[in-house]
DNA sequence: TTACTATATACGCATATCCGGATATAAAAA
DNA sequence: TTTTTATATCCGGATATGCGTATATAGTAA
Protein backbone atom coordinates (compact mmCIF):
# COMPACT_ATOMS: atom_id res chain seq x y z
CA UNK A 1 0.00 0.00 0.00
CA UNK A 2 0.83 3.64 -0.13
CA UNK A 3 1.71 3.47 -3.65
CA UNK A 4 1.75 6.38 -5.86
CA UNK A 5 -0.03 6.01 -8.89
CA UNK A 6 0.35 7.68 -12.74
CA UNK A 7 -3.03 7.49 -14.89
CA UNK A 8 -3.52 6.48 -19.08
CA UNK A 9 -4.70 10.18 -19.79
CA UNK A 10 -6.12 9.78 -22.64
CA UNK A 11 -6.80 13.57 -23.52
CA UNK A 12 -4.58 16.04 -23.50
CA UNK A 13 -4.39 19.20 -21.17
CA UNK A 14 -5.86 22.55 -23.21
CA UNK A 15 -7.54 25.33 -22.25
CA UNK A 16 -10.86 24.71 -23.45
CA UNK A 17 -10.60 21.01 -21.99
CA UNK A 18 -9.37 22.17 -18.87
CA UNK A 19 -12.59 24.52 -18.68
CA UNK A 20 -14.51 21.43 -19.79
CA UNK A 21 -14.17 20.01 -16.62
CA UNK A 22 -14.71 22.62 -14.80
CA UNK A 23 -18.10 22.97 -16.31
CA UNK A 24 -19.63 20.39 -14.46
CA UNK A 25 -20.95 21.14 -11.10
CA UNK A 26 -19.92 17.81 -9.06
CA UNK A 27 -16.52 18.21 -10.96
CA UNK A 28 -16.04 22.22 -10.46
CA UNK A 29 -17.17 21.56 -6.47
CA UNK A 30 -14.73 18.75 -6.36
CA UNK A 31 -11.81 20.19 -7.79
CA UNK A 32 -12.43 22.98 -5.57
CA UNK A 33 -12.64 21.06 -2.39
CA UNK A 34 -9.02 19.38 -3.62
CA UNK A 35 -7.75 22.57 -4.39
CA UNK A 36 -8.52 23.73 -0.28
CA UNK A 37 -7.97 20.64 1.38
CA UNK A 38 -4.69 18.94 -0.56
CA UNK A 39 -6.14 16.04 -0.66
CA UNK A 40 -9.64 13.71 -0.06
CA UNK A 41 -10.47 10.61 -0.66
CA UNK A 42 -13.61 9.42 -2.78
CA UNK A 43 -16.17 8.97 0.70
CA UNK A 44 -15.03 12.06 1.79
CA UNK A 45 -16.14 13.53 -1.17
CA UNK A 46 -18.92 11.34 -2.24
CA UNK A 47 -20.42 12.10 1.71
CA UNK A 48 -19.56 16.26 1.60
CA UNK A 49 -21.22 16.50 -2.12
CA UNK A 50 -24.08 14.75 -1.30
CA UNK A 51 -23.79 12.92 -4.69
CA UNK A 52 -24.12 9.16 -5.78
CA UNK A 53 -20.73 6.55 -5.80
CA UNK A 54 -20.29 5.88 -9.11
CA UNK A 55 -21.22 9.61 -10.29
CA UNK A 56 -18.62 10.90 -7.79
CA UNK A 57 -15.65 7.50 -9.23
CA UNK A 58 -16.83 8.72 -12.59
CA UNK A 59 -15.89 12.02 -12.42
CA UNK A 60 -12.80 11.98 -10.38
CA UNK A 61 -11.88 9.63 -13.51
CA UNK A 62 -12.55 12.26 -15.60
CA UNK A 63 -10.24 14.81 -13.50
CA UNK A 64 -7.48 12.29 -13.62
CA UNK A 65 -7.77 11.29 -17.22
CA UNK A 66 -7.08 14.82 -17.99
CA UNK A 67 -4.33 14.92 -15.86
CA UNK A 68 -5.80 17.29 -13.50
CA UNK A 69 -5.58 15.26 -10.66
CA UNK A 70 -3.58 12.03 -9.79
CA UNK A 71 -4.28 9.37 -6.78
CA UNK A 72 -2.68 7.48 -3.95
CA UNK A 73 -4.05 4.21 -2.67
CA UNK A 74 -4.15 3.66 0.77
CA UNK A 75 -5.31 0.52 1.77
CA UNK A 76 -8.80 0.36 0.44
CA UNK A 77 -9.02 4.38 0.68
CA UNK A 78 -7.75 5.81 -2.76
CA UNK A 79 -6.97 9.74 -1.71
CA UNK A 80 -7.58 12.34 -4.62
CA UNK A 81 -5.38 15.37 -5.00
CA UNK A 82 -4.09 18.62 -7.78
CA UNK A 83 -1.28 17.73 -9.61
CA UNK A 84 1.73 19.56 -9.07
CA UNK A 85 3.15 19.66 -11.83
CA UNK A 86 0.38 21.34 -14.23
CA UNK A 87 1.40 23.73 -16.93
CA UNK A 88 1.62 27.19 -14.94
CA UNK A 89 -1.82 28.42 -16.63
CA UNK A 90 -3.60 25.98 -15.01
CA UNK A 91 -2.10 26.26 -11.39
CA UNK A 92 -3.30 29.73 -11.78
CA UNK A 93 -6.59 29.21 -12.56
CA UNK A 94 -7.32 26.83 -10.69
CA UNK A 95 -6.29 29.00 -7.66
CA UNK A 96 -8.19 32.14 -9.25
CA UNK A 97 -11.18 29.77 -9.16
CA UNK A 98 -11.03 28.30 -5.57
CA UNK A 99 -10.47 32.02 -4.77
CA UNK A 100 -13.20 33.44 -6.42
CA UNK A 101 -16.03 30.78 -5.54
CA UNK A 102 -14.97 30.06 -2.38
CA UNK A 103 -17.93 32.52 -0.87
CA UNK A 104 -20.64 31.58 -3.57
CA UNK A 105 -23.20 28.97 -3.09
CA UNK A 106 -22.61 25.96 -3.43
CA UNK A 107 -19.21 26.23 -2.62
CA UNK A 108 -19.71 27.90 0.83
CA UNK A 109 -21.58 25.21 1.90
CA UNK A 110 -19.09 22.44 0.89
CA UNK A 111 -16.52 23.62 3.08
CA UNK A 112 -17.93 22.44 6.52
CA UNK A 113 -19.62 19.75 4.90
CA UNK A 114 -16.46 18.24 3.97
CA UNK A 115 -14.67 19.53 6.98
CA UNK A 116 -17.11 17.52 9.10
CA UNK A 117 -16.65 14.42 6.30
CA UNK A 118 -13.46 14.30 6.87
CA UNK A 119 -13.02 14.74 10.95
CA UNK A 120 -15.42 12.03 10.94
CA UNK A 121 -14.28 9.58 8.50
CA UNK A 122 -10.60 10.24 9.85
CA UNK A 123 -12.01 9.31 13.50
CA UNK A 124 -14.13 5.82 12.48
CA UNK A 125 -10.54 4.83 10.68
CA UNK A 126 -8.01 4.99 12.88
CA UNK A 127 -6.45 7.78 10.47
CA UNK B 1 -28.72 53.14 -34.80
CA UNK B 2 -26.06 53.60 -31.74
CA UNK B 3 -29.36 51.32 -29.77
CA UNK B 4 -28.25 49.04 -26.99
CA UNK B 5 -29.53 45.91 -26.82
CA UNK B 6 -30.53 43.93 -23.93
CA UNK B 7 -31.06 39.96 -24.64
CA UNK B 8 -33.33 37.46 -23.76
CA UNK B 9 -31.45 34.76 -21.45
CA UNK B 10 -32.69 31.58 -21.58
CA UNK B 11 -29.93 30.15 -19.74
CA UNK B 12 -28.82 31.44 -16.25
CA UNK B 13 -25.22 32.06 -15.21
CA UNK B 14 -24.41 29.99 -12.61
CA UNK B 15 -19.94 29.22 -12.08
CA UNK B 16 -20.93 25.51 -14.29
CA UNK B 17 -22.58 27.14 -16.91
CA UNK B 18 -20.11 29.81 -16.77
CA UNK B 19 -17.04 27.52 -17.87
CA UNK B 20 -18.87 25.13 -19.88
CA UNK B 21 -19.51 28.59 -22.02
CA UNK B 22 -15.35 29.02 -21.93
CA UNK B 23 -15.22 25.06 -22.82
CA UNK B 24 -15.28 25.93 -26.60
CA UNK B 25 -12.25 27.06 -28.11
CA UNK B 26 -14.32 29.61 -30.38
CA UNK B 27 -15.80 30.96 -27.37
CA UNK B 28 -12.62 31.14 -25.15
CA UNK B 29 -10.70 32.75 -27.67
CA UNK B 30 -13.54 35.21 -28.22
CA UNK B 31 -14.08 35.94 -24.70
CA UNK B 32 -10.55 36.55 -23.86
CA UNK B 33 -9.87 39.12 -26.87
CA UNK B 34 -13.07 41.25 -25.64
CA UNK B 35 -11.73 41.39 -22.73
CA UNK B 36 -8.87 42.80 -23.78
CA UNK B 37 -10.09 44.84 -26.70
CA UNK B 38 -13.30 45.94 -24.87
CA UNK B 39 -15.47 46.05 -27.81
CA UNK B 40 -15.24 44.15 -31.35
CA UNK B 41 -17.70 43.08 -34.37
CA UNK B 42 -18.76 39.96 -35.46
CA UNK B 43 -16.70 40.61 -38.27
CA UNK B 44 -13.60 41.44 -36.29
CA UNK B 45 -13.62 38.37 -34.45
CA UNK B 46 -14.58 36.07 -37.61
CA UNK B 47 -11.30 37.29 -39.26
CA UNK B 48 -8.97 37.39 -36.25
CA UNK B 49 -10.12 33.88 -35.16
CA UNK B 50 -10.22 32.37 -38.81
CA UNK B 51 -13.73 31.06 -38.43
CA UNK B 52 -16.31 30.95 -40.54
CA UNK B 53 -19.58 33.51 -39.83
CA UNK B 54 -22.22 31.21 -39.43
CA UNK B 55 -19.67 30.13 -36.48
CA UNK B 56 -18.59 32.81 -35.20
CA UNK B 57 -22.44 34.07 -34.68
CA UNK B 58 -23.50 31.48 -33.23
CA UNK B 59 -20.93 31.06 -30.61
CA UNK B 60 -21.33 35.34 -29.94
CA UNK B 61 -24.66 34.39 -29.45
CA UNK B 62 -24.63 31.81 -26.82
CA UNK B 63 -22.33 33.97 -24.68
CA UNK B 64 -25.29 36.93 -25.40
CA UNK B 65 -27.64 33.85 -23.98
CA UNK B 66 -26.11 33.23 -20.56
CA UNK B 67 -25.41 36.89 -20.37
CA UNK B 68 -21.51 37.11 -20.56
CA UNK B 69 -21.54 39.37 -23.35
CA UNK B 70 -24.54 42.17 -25.00
CA UNK B 71 -24.51 43.58 -28.36
CA UNK B 72 -24.76 47.25 -29.64
CA UNK B 73 -25.85 47.73 -32.95
CA UNK B 74 -23.96 50.50 -35.10
CA UNK B 75 -25.23 50.46 -38.95
CA UNK B 76 -24.69 47.16 -40.17
CA UNK B 77 -22.10 46.04 -37.90
CA UNK B 78 -22.95 44.89 -34.23
CA UNK B 79 -20.29 45.72 -31.43
CA UNK B 80 -19.91 42.27 -28.78
CA UNK B 81 -18.72 43.37 -25.15
CA UNK B 82 -18.70 41.99 -22.27
CA UNK B 83 -21.14 43.13 -19.75
CA UNK B 84 -20.03 45.45 -17.14
CA UNK B 85 -22.73 43.91 -14.54
CA UNK B 86 -21.57 40.72 -14.39
CA UNK B 87 -21.57 38.78 -10.90
CA UNK B 88 -18.35 39.80 -8.98
CA UNK B 89 -16.94 35.90 -9.38
CA UNK B 90 -17.76 36.07 -13.23
CA UNK B 91 -15.74 39.70 -13.33
CA UNK B 92 -12.84 38.18 -11.46
CA UNK B 93 -12.36 34.96 -13.27
CA UNK B 94 -12.59 36.63 -16.62
CA UNK B 95 -9.38 38.95 -15.78
CA UNK B 96 -7.87 35.89 -14.24
CA UNK B 97 -8.47 34.02 -17.60
CA UNK B 98 -7.39 36.49 -19.79
CA UNK B 99 -4.41 37.03 -17.84
CA UNK B 100 -3.41 33.62 -17.57
CA UNK B 101 -4.13 32.28 -21.01
CA UNK B 102 -2.43 35.90 -22.62
CA UNK B 103 0.58 34.09 -23.70
CA UNK B 104 -0.33 30.81 -24.62
CA UNK B 105 -1.11 29.31 -27.84
CA UNK B 106 -3.31 30.07 -29.66
CA UNK B 107 -4.55 33.49 -27.54
CA UNK B 108 -1.42 35.16 -27.79
CA UNK B 109 -1.27 34.92 -31.57
CA UNK B 110 -5.02 36.07 -31.59
CA UNK B 111 -3.98 39.46 -30.21
CA UNK B 112 -1.62 40.57 -32.86
CA UNK B 113 -4.54 39.55 -35.61
CA UNK B 114 -7.13 41.42 -34.14
CA UNK B 115 -5.22 44.28 -33.87
CA UNK B 116 -5.04 43.80 -37.60
CA UNK B 117 -8.37 43.45 -38.01
CA UNK B 118 -9.41 46.15 -36.22
CA UNK B 119 -6.98 48.13 -38.00
CA UNK B 120 -7.90 47.33 -41.69
CA UNK B 121 -11.65 47.34 -40.73
CA UNK B 122 -11.78 50.70 -39.16
CA UNK B 123 -9.56 52.49 -41.58
CA UNK B 124 -11.90 50.94 -44.96
CA UNK B 125 -15.17 51.43 -43.00
CA UNK B 126 -14.01 55.58 -42.17
CA UNK B 127 -14.87 55.14 -38.44
C1' DT C 1 -37.15 49.46 -56.26
C1' DT C 2 -32.69 46.29 -56.55
C1' DA C 3 -28.21 44.97 -54.97
C1' DC C 4 -24.90 44.41 -51.50
C1' DT C 5 -23.06 43.75 -46.86
C1' DA C 6 -23.29 42.15 -42.07
C1' DT C 7 -25.33 39.22 -39.01
C1' DA C 8 -28.50 35.67 -37.31
C1' DT C 9 -30.87 31.48 -37.51
C1' DA C 10 -32.88 27.01 -39.20
C1' DC C 11 -31.97 22.31 -40.65
C1' DG C 12 -30.00 17.81 -40.55
C1' DC C 13 -26.66 15.16 -38.70
C1' DA C 14 -22.78 13.45 -35.93
C1' DT C 15 -20.74 13.12 -31.63
C1' DA C 16 -20.16 14.13 -26.75
C1' DT C 17 -21.83 14.08 -22.29
C1' DC C 18 -24.43 12.70 -18.39
C1' DC C 19 -27.20 9.67 -15.67
C1' DG C 20 -29.01 5.59 -12.85
C1' DG C 21 -28.51 0.96 -11.97
C1' DA C 22 -25.98 -3.14 -12.11
C1' DT C 23 -21.72 -5.25 -11.74
C1' DA C 24 -16.66 -5.83 -11.45
C1' DT C 25 -12.38 -5.29 -8.79
C1' DA C 26 -9.56 -5.06 -4.85
C1' DA C 27 -8.40 -4.68 -0.11
C1' DA C 28 -9.69 -5.66 4.70
C1' DA C 29 -12.06 -8.18 8.15
C1' DA C 30 -14.08 -12.23 10.02
C1' DT D 1 -12.43 -19.37 2.83
C1' DT D 2 -16.57 -15.84 3.02
C1' DT D 3 -18.08 -11.24 3.93
C1' DT D 4 -17.79 -6.46 3.95
C1' DT D 5 -16.13 -2.03 2.40
C1' DA D 6 -14.26 1.14 -1.05
C1' DT D 7 -13.82 2.19 -5.63
C1' DA D 8 -14.21 1.64 -10.66
C1' DT D 9 -16.51 0.51 -14.76
C1' DC D 10 -20.07 -1.19 -17.92
C1' DC D 11 -24.66 -0.78 -20.13
C1' DG D 12 -28.60 1.71 -22.20
C1' DG D 13 -30.69 5.56 -23.08
C1' DA D 14 -31.61 10.55 -22.84
C1' DT D 15 -30.01 15.05 -23.77
C1' DA D 16 -26.63 18.47 -25.10
C1' DT D 17 -23.40 20.28 -28.13
C1' DG D 18 -21.08 21.38 -32.37
C1' DC D 19 -20.69 21.65 -37.35
C1' DG D 20 -21.55 22.90 -42.37
C1' DT D 21 -24.78 24.47 -45.55
C1' DA D 22 -28.47 27.11 -46.73
C1' DT D 23 -31.41 30.76 -45.83
C1' DA D 24 -33.50 34.66 -43.34
C1' DT D 25 -33.16 39.37 -41.55
C1' DA D 26 -31.75 43.99 -41.44
C1' DG D 27 -29.24 47.91 -42.73
C1' DT D 28 -26.88 50.58 -46.58
C1' DA D 29 -26.14 52.08 -51.08
C1' DA D 30 -27.36 52.76 -55.80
Amino acid sequence: MMQAAASAAHARLDPARFFRLLGEETRLRAAVLLHQQGELCVCELTEALGVSQPKMSRHLGHLRDVGLVETRRSGQWIHYRLRNDLPAWAHDLLTGVARDLADEPPFSGDTPRVRRAIARHRSECEQ
